[in-house]
Formats: C-alpha cells, structure tokens, sequence
DNA sequence: TTAAATTTTCCATTTTTTGGAATTAAAAAA
DNA sequence: TTTTTTAATTCCAAAAAATGGAAAATTTAA
C-alpha cells in the first residue's frame, strides 16, 4: 500500500482537486469496456439500456474497442464479449504476476490441507481484489470469481492486510467508516476495527467470523514483500460447520504459515 | 476457431469494408493503454516519443484512463503502468478462464517430466497467443512472457492447431502466405504446410525445429474442447542439445499426452 | 404476409479534442 | 549556492470529432 517514497517526480505537481475525466470518449468507452467484462455476451441493445447510452453511440465505441481486440463479437448472435487484447493487457498488471506465479502452488497446498476454499487478494483503495482461488471438492464451499471485490472491513483478507498497513495508510481506510453492515458479526466502528487489528497482529491471522455472508467463515493472512511492506493476503473460507471454533485456531495457523512460507518465497525477511 | 455457426444474428448485417476506427480519442487512449502494457513503468515523456503523440494530449487520455483504474502512475517517479481494473477486465476473457484453470497443473507436470518449458497458448487471427508456462531450472531454457504472441507457421503450438482447424479456417490462414523467414528452417510456403498438417495429424504432435530462433526447438500438440475443436495448444520448448532427434520421439508422445489429458478435463469425447 | 425486434449506417449540429506554449517544480550542472 | 536542464501539468482558441435521431437492412415471431 504505502509506496514510501519521499521523493517527488519532476515536473509540475498534479493539483489536487481534479475529479474530471478530461477525455469523454474515451471515458465511455472504458465504461462500456467494464460493462462488457461483469455482464458476459451481452446485446448492444441491453448495453444500451443498461449504460444509458444511445446504441448509435456505444455501437461507434464498441466498433473501436473491437478493433483493438479488447471486445469480440459473436458471429451467430451478435453479443460482445472480452477480446483478448484485454487480457493480454491485464497480465501486464505488475502487482499481479509474481504474486500470482509464486502463490499459486502455496495456494493449492493449503486448500488441499485444510479441505477449504483459498484465495489469494490485494487491496485496492478500500477494496479487497480476488486474484486466484483453489477451490475444495467438497459440495458445500466458497466461491469467489478471480477479479470480483470486496469491502477489506468484511474479509479476512482485508482485515489481514489492513492491520499490518502503515498508520498512516489506515488513517485513510477509515474515511468512510462507519462501514456497510453486511450481517449482524460485521464490525463497522473505527474503534472495534483497531481492537482487531491488535488481535490480528498478536495471533498472526485475520478471523471473518460470518462477518459477510452468513454462514461462511474466513480465515486470512498477510503477505510481505521482500521490503517488507504488506503487499497481498491469503484467506481460507467455507461453512461454519467445518470451520467450528475447535478447528479454528490449528486452521488459523497453517494459513498464516503459508502466508508466511510466500512471503518467504517473495524475499521478506521479517514475516508476522 | 471455427465458430460453426449458420445462423446470422438479427439486425443490419454489417458492411464488408469496415477498417475504420470511427473513435478517434477511444482510439488513441487504447493505443497507449497497449504500449504501457509492454514497456511497463514508462515515463510520460517516453510514451509520447514512442507513439508519437503531443505530450499534452497524451496526458489527457492518461488521467482518463487512471480515473477508470486501467492504469496507474507512481507516485516517486510519474511513471505509468498498468492499473488493476485492466486486469479485472482481462480476467473476464471468456476463452482463458477455463482452459488456465484446468491446463495449469498438467503444463508444470509436463514441464518437470520432460525438463523443459511447458507452454499453453491459442490462436488468435493468425497469431499464436501464449496464456501461461512452467519453466524449468536449466539454466538454458526457454522463455516466453504471458501474453506474448508469434506467428502461427514457426511455432508448434501454431502448427499443432492450425492442422486441426476446419479447412475453410486454414485457407484464412494462408491469406499472406509466404510468410516471414525466420530462419534457415522456417516453412514458409502454403504447400511445405499443408504436407507438414498431414505430418503433424499422423504423428499427434508438432515439431518447430529451429524454424523461429536458431537453437530452440519446440513440440507442440492439440487440445480439444467438449464439443471436440480444438481451442489451444500445449507445447515443450528447449535448446537443441537437450531436444536431439533421439529424443524428439518419446518428448513428442509425452506432450501429445498431456494435451490429450487437458481435453479430457475439458470435456472432449474424441482426442486426435 | 406482416409486424416486431435488432443491428448498423447516415449526416447536420453540437460538443469535444487538439497541441503549442506557458507554468511549475525537481534534478543536474556549474 | 545559483543556474540550467529536464519533465509533468495546465491553459485556451482553432479545428476536428462526437452525437444521436432517424432510416436502412435483416432476422424472428405472429
């Protein structure tokens, strides 16, 4: 999160009030672009509706997209899909393809010890961003699309993170507390929330207990770069059934064991 | 490839020449989206060199693109890269979603059986489009980055697939044959290709023998979806001393293998 | 056969983009 | 230290592009 960096770029300094997009069309293609992505194979006529926007116009958009290979559309029914210039782009994502490479077999491992769903997310702003999963085999599990988000006040992952961040940093986490209450167990105060971070630290692990979705449970864990700094969070999740309060303190530590065995994998020194 | 449709969709059917961009600024701010994605970390002033665009219009479109999240400027040195909603985006990609899930484990598999760099890709147009690869510890290997392309007549994963599509499919392809001469070895010729198909399906593999970079050779072989097409390839790819004659047999057979193992995780009923 | 649904194209009007130059600030050189 | 160079950011009037209602073209449903 924290980029310490004291040092400023050259060049005049970005005044700070600037919430325009400069470039309009460019900003209605990007939106349709991001419409394309959650809603898959979709007609220009229910974009049109969605977006609010007149097909003549967004057709003209989703023609320009096309021709860079960032949407396709399908010959037999005409809806739009992602291209793959998108995702070639996407992989560009430099926080993304280390992590990803590094974790991922980390990942599998502590599904397959723990018999429960992991996952593996960065935070972004307020948000927890979903990269990989391993998914159990057990009928009953949890399920997040690679790229879905999530508050960081209601996941382990979040919690997990937001407690090693900078002061600073989580001084700004704050700004829109008191925070959406998505069950009964959501903490949502700035004061419940800094009691956790203290727990958090003092156990090495992040506890959800329902604090999302009732009946799903989530156990989360940092991640540090070879700075150091907390770049990511690892997170077992399933049913309450099988993640009881006996289980809940050997699960916790072997998931903040392999939170510490990739950040060991990323060059960070100190884990935990 | 063939997307075996004989239905054409409702509503006006589009123009045969079309290779226009009708969003010019769209256009430019998904030209420069593109270039950061493959000079990552790229200062303003470079971007503007490199396409060739005024500095200040660039700039323009940049803080557009920010806005949406698709890139992402430092805050020590201004330089840009890519953001996470370009990766979100990415992951949306209908064709990689499934196949990296179920190829992944069987590509490391391959890799450490044969001792060599194991690659998934899929064709686009008449591009190779590598999704993913293990590599190995040699210190001579191969290396491709994700999302990478290469021309599908000097590439075993190109060749492996382009002698499965349906035959109207490889006439498209041999739309600018003679192709570029990469090397001595390089087919070039429609002809040397279409022999090389009817080599490639008696045998279930591909061979690139030198014909891309002198010293590497690469085996490349077919996966099908459940509807038996094939959707992408698996290759092998190493120097020539590790990758000799006596050895091309049994390396071949073992990634035909594997490619058949990944169709059958997809769903297909009839492999090569 | 007719009507409805849907995508694609057209074009005069309106709005945005454009980019050279000015501004601001940090880094490098003197 | 002071000056020069490098680089990012902003401004604004001229020029170019976007807009979107309506028409065209086609398939599906009635």
């Amino acid at each position: 999160m924290a980029e310490n960096d004291f040092k400023k770029p050259r060049g005049r300094p970005r005044s700070v009030s600037n919430e325009n997009t400069p470039s309009k069309a460019l900003d209605k293609g990007l939106i349709a672009l991001r419409k394309i992505a959650e809603s898959d194979g979709v007609s220009l006529n229910d974009l049109s509706l969605d977006l609010d926007m007149p097909m003549a116009t967004l057709h003209r958009l989703l023609l320009t997209l096309e021709s860079h290979g960032f949407v396709r559309q399908s010959k037999s029914d005409a809806s739009w899909s992602i291209g793959i210039e998108a995702f070639r782009v996407g992989s560009a994502f430099p926080r993304a393809a280390k992590l990803l490479n590094v974790a991922r077999p980390v990942l599998k491992e502590l599904s397959i010890r723990t018999g429960e769903t992991a996952n593996l997310g960065i935070m972004d702003q307020a948000e927890v961003i979903f990269l990989a999963q391993h998914e159990t085999h057990h009928a009953i599990r949890a399920f997040f699309r690679p790229g879905s988000r999530g508050s960081w006040h209601a996941s382990g992952i979040g919690k997990a993170i937001a407690a090693y961040i900078a002061i600073t940093d989580q001084k700004d986490l704050f700004e829109n507390a008191p925070f959406e209450q998505f069950t009964q167990n959501t903490l949502i105060n700035e004061k419940e929330l800094l009691d956790e971070f203290n727990r958090i630290r003092a156990i090495g692990y992040a506890l959800d207990r329902e604090e999302r979705f009732p009946g799903m449970r989530c156990i989360g864990a940092p991640i540090f770069n070879s700075l150091n700094q907390v770049v990511a969070g690892i997170s077992i999740s399933g049913p309450v059934a099988r993640m009881d309060d006996r289980s809940i303190a050997t699960l916790g530590q072997e998931t903040a064991k392999y939170g510490q065995e990739i950040s060991r994998l990323l060059g960070a020194t100190v884990v935990n």
